[in-house]
RNA sequence: GAGCCGGUAGCUCAGUGGUAGAGCAACGGACUUUUAAUCCGUGGGUCGAGGGUUCGAAUCCCUCCCGGCUCACCA
């Protein structure tokens, strides 16, 4: 644990003492803007542009952020930023009086609400002709606003380190930045509104588990004090949501943050986002179908197109995504047959035939999985699901009733890389102790990301599950690959970080 | 965890052994439809931290911290 560090303004620059000193001589003025509580505005400033039509001469009032300014003698522009957009302001000395000399007391970064008609300048900008104005909140340091004409940015907040430490800043100043992280958090609204109209009931699920499971993975551990126990931070939503279905409710999904105590990487972040849904009585090939909808529904609801690009690769999610066997998609790519992974050695002979260390750990299923990463997955740059999993790598699926060493089991690959995970959920209980068995011989073997045993998620089992069809799809890695980011902390607002 | 690159003013960046710089921002002045406003002037630095080499280090060497990229585990 480390003391938090406390800076007394007094030791900070001479740009912030020369706002603390505009700050106390608005105070002196009885102009506090700290002592402001509300400011009735009758638009948001992108609507004065969208109306302008019938706001031209009429009276507005507004508020925002001072994103620029231009005092030019006895005239003055700004520009105020909101959530919607900014709008330019104008004042005149001859109009304010001795209220003008308060313009001298402005900041970039320091809240106005101005009140006054809107006009359009002779260069044709609408722009609000200010008759009073107050100032809601000063910013005590300089707020980093770039230089802009049009599309054109000069003094941008480029830091990656500042951006992500201090992603308000980044937020204020950076709008492909801002537009990225909304079109996140947008995604996921449509992500609901698609489930909640098709009858899925959202749910929420323990953080804290007893044991972390439902995916293989090392989990955080934290300690419980009243109870005097450890508990495991989740690494799926899995099991419990399963128990739900269990319960009775047919349709469920979760969209919760889940836990895996790896490392950090431009397509890992510790704490992640994932979706997570069951539905009874579905198939793999209904997952698949709903999947298609899903992505079809949020491109077009979020981004407006069903038509991506990346790296030059269209993709169209108005269309059916490609389906391929996975042993087949390796044969493709790389020539090598099912025969050739008959047996641990056979397996092993023919990764390392094709560029792939094996380690001891590996399973016959871990090494198709390797090859399917290495040779094959980039290849997947068009929507496609592989089907057809190894069983020693999917505990919790299906077996295939006529090809018992692979599974009900699909990955979705959208530009090269994972997307979505699903199965046609295994719910038979003595053949999923047995596999619950297989994994905790794994973990004594020394695999720590094998599956733990749950004798807990067994009794439910065992009280009779449907045939369900489940998915799991990464929001982060969505995210990414629909706003084109190349690292996971831009689709993030608050990424990890070691300490700075 | 390994390799490579980086950290200099509020922001963006120059500066590779000899007095720490530029643009923007800030401050003072001029300017009543500007818009990267313009013009004149001024101030502003623990050069990531610590140690070493040297007459002299932002610069060379060592250690550490933080970040980026690539790789490995994974979603």
């Amino acid at each position: 644990m480390h003391e938090p560090t406390h800076h007394t303004l007094e030791e900070e620059n001479q740009l912030v003492q020369i706002r603390l000193q505009k700050l106390e001589q608005l105070r002196a003025l009885g102009l506090d803007p700290f002592a402001i509580e509300r400011y009735e505005i009758t638009h948001a400033l992108q609507t004065v542009h969208d109306d302008y039509e019938q706001l031209e001469g009429k009276t507005v009032a507004v508020a925002g952020r001072i994103a620029a300014l231009r005092k030019m003698g006895k005239a003055t522009f700004a520009h105020l930023m909101d959530s919607t957009g900014k709008l330019q302001i104008y004042l005149k000395a001859d109009e304010q009086g001795e209220r003008y000399d308060l313009i001298d007391l402005w900041d970039l970064g320091d809240y106005l609400g101005v009140q006054g008609f809107v006009f359009k300048t002779r260069t044709g900008e609408v722009t609000v002709h200010v008759q009073s104005f107050t100032m809601l909140a000063k910013a005590i340091r300089p707020v980093p606003f770039p230089k802009e004409k049009g599309e054109q940015r000069w003094y941008e907040l480029h830091d990656v380190e500042q951006r992500y430490r201090q992603r308000y800043l980044d937020l204020l100043v950076n709008p492909d930045s801002r537009r990225r992280l909304i079109a996140r958090c947008r995604m996921v609204r449509e992500i609901r509104r698609f489930l909640d109209e098709r009858g899925f009931l959202e749910v929420e699920t323990p953080v804290l588990q007893p044991i972390a499971g439902g995916a293989a993975a090392r989990p955080f551990i934290t300690h419980h004090n009243a109870l005097d126990r450890e508990f495991q931070l989740r690494i799926a939503l899995e099991l419990y949501l399963k128990r739900l279905v269990i319960g009775g409710i047919d349709r469920v999904y979760e969209i919760g943050r889940v836990f895996r105590n790896e490392g950090i990487s431009t397509r890992h972040n510790p704490e992640f986002t994932m979706l997570e849904l069951y539905q009874a009585y579905a198939n793999l090939e209904d997952i698949m179908s709903l999947v298609e909808e899903l992505f079809h529904h949020v491109a077009e609801r979020v981004f407006g197109t069903t038509v991506f690009e990346m790296h030059g690769i269209r993709v169209d999610f108005a269309q059916p995504w490609q389906r391929i066997r996975l042993m087949d998609a390796i044969r493709e790519r790389t020539g090598l047959t099912e025969a050739d992974f008959e047996t641990l050695e056979r397996a092993t002979h023919a990764a390392e035939k094709v560029g792939i260390s094996v380690e001891r750990k590996d399973t016959i299923g871990g090494i198709i999985e390797k090859v399917l990463e290495k040779c094959v997955a980039e290849h997947l740059q068009q929507p496609t699901f592989v089907y057809g999993f190894p069983i020693d790598t999917s505990p919790l699926a299906k077996r295939e009733p006529d090809n018992p060493r692979f599974t009900r089991r699909f990955e979705g690959y959208l530009f090269g890389k994972e997307v979505a995970n699903a199965f046609s959920e295994l719910n038979d209980p003595l053949e999923q102790r047995a596999r619950f068995e297989q994994q905790y011989a794994l973990r004594q073997a020394g695999d720590e990301e094998a599956h733990p045993f749950d004798e807990d998620f067994l009794l439910a089992m065992e009280y009779g599950m449907p045939p369900t069809g489940g998915l799991g799809i990464g929001i982060d890695r969505m995210a990414m690959l629909l706003t084109g980011a190349d690292s996971i902390r831009e689709v993030i607002f608050f990424p990890q970080m070691r300490e700075g």
